[in-house]
DNA sequence: CGTTTAATTGAAAGCAGTCAAACTATGTGG
DNA sequence: CCACATAGTTTGACTGCTTTCAATTAAACG
């Protein structure tokens, strides 16, 4: 997890790329954004509610999430992040965050002066296209993510999140549908599904019992892919990947 | 409802200049935009998931909604829409839409051609800015709106989704904020709350019971808006609007 | 190794859902 | 303008999923 990424920034390219066409100059100039690499401790504040940011976070290693807070402090994450993933583009248009983007474990950010990126979407249209793609798909995942919490028991919520972050990982070639670990604790994952850490674990044990994934500490593994695909309702359609397999 | 808007694109143009700054001639661009007005009948579909777009909706009169449906047909309202919203200037750039788009009781949208909107959105780059920054915003709200399903109770889900519509309308020049025809069924009003209807009429009686609102048929009167504003955890931080008085 | 953090499990309480019926408003056609 | 039909609201009784509280076990970390 500390290694510095050979090509760190192939993974952001991999990510913009994938929804829109970006040729050798478009691509040399993503891969060519320079800033500092941080590693972060576990949840570490990445960004936070009502200040500006003078960088653009991109997540090299490890995980991030969004993560809003009630008035009587409890914590809804409305989004998760793997590696290659931009975290703040948003910032480059508002000038104040409404949401905070914390470190999920130890992770590794790359920090570009917002000048740096506006001058590359400025002199790039297409990846300013891309990273408006990018948005779009993000809004399209926080719709689903939407869906999920506020019309699906909890065994299907579960699922469903278990299969998202199984497809996504795949498609960013961060490790095969069938088994990864898990980035996040239950509480963690209560937090990201609307639910209590003390029914995550009965539902997780549930799903197990019934056949339909095995457990090793964080370690997920789908025994069967489509009964978690029915379980969870999942569907990959929202998440507007490239094309070839389509996993449900 | 049905008198033609005077100036129909006034509103858009107020929509997105709220945010951004758009001169005269960015102004005139926007209101110079033709296309087709359709009235529609209550629940039309305006987008379809699945289906391409060659039109761009605005939506002149009345509302809309957004929405995803489960496997099993419960149905989840992801963001309601107000005149003078542009409802698909995501399908701009993504091909297919992920959720559905209905007209929430009659409405009125301008249907323009994919095509002006382009063309308008590259020869004027302020509009084009204003336009992503509607998407941010709109993806600010279903982060709330995620907060707001996930991890509050019926009764401050309910006061949450009243102040928010009370402060947009206003905001819009669509009505004060003490009082307002609230445009859905309970529902659609639980379809968006991740609620039934059962228990959103309970807690909108508990909320009248208990002296924070008023109702006359659909109407809501807003007898005490803190108090409403402290029962829903209300904010309008994250509408970010223009400025002047912060609501909460 | 001891200490802290996370995962598990049980029992009990509660919020919201379900089912069903009555009531009200709205709209349509005669 | 009335009568009927339809859609929406309201209310009650009951069920049940999820939470809460609490205690135990397992794992992670210095």
């Amino acid at each position: 997890m500390s290694e510095p990424a050979a090509l760190p920034l192939d993974l952001l390219a991999r990510r913009l790329g994938a929804h829109a066409q970006l040729d050798a100059d478009d691509l040399g100039g993503l891969c060519g954004l320079r800033g500092t690499v941080r590693t972060l401790r576990a949840a570490a504040y990445i960004l936070r509610e009502g200040e500006p940011q003078r960088h653009c976070a991109i997540l090299l290693a490890g995980f991030a999430f969004r993560q809003k807070l009630t008035g009587d402090g409890a914590r809804q994450i409305v989004a998760l992040h793997i590696p290659g993933d931009p975290l703040d583009f948003q910032t480059l248009y508002l000038d104040r965050a409404d949401h905070n983007v914390q470190a999920l474990g130890r992770a590794e950010v790359l920090l570009v002066p917002r000048t740096d990126v506006q001058a590359l979407l400025e002199s790039r249209p297409a990846v300013a296209r891309a990273v408006v793609m990018n948005l779009l798909i993000e809004a399209s995942m926080a719709r689903e993510w939407l869906l999920n919490t506020g019309r699906r028991g909890a065994r299907a919520r579960v699922a469903h999140l278990l299969c998202e972050f199984a497809v996504r990982m795949d498609a960013q070639g961060l490790g095969g549908p069938d088994s990864y670990e898990l980035p996040m604790t239950q509480e963690e994952l209560g937090d990201a599904l609307g639910l209590t850490a003390v029914h995550v674990n009965r539902t997780l044990k549930r799903l197990e019992v019934d056949g339909a994934l095995r457990r090793r500490g964080r370690r997920i593994v789908f025994t069967d892919w489509h009964a978690m695909a029915r379980i969870g309702d999942f569907s990959d359609r929202y998440l507007h990947l490239p094309d070839r397999k389509a996993a449900t």
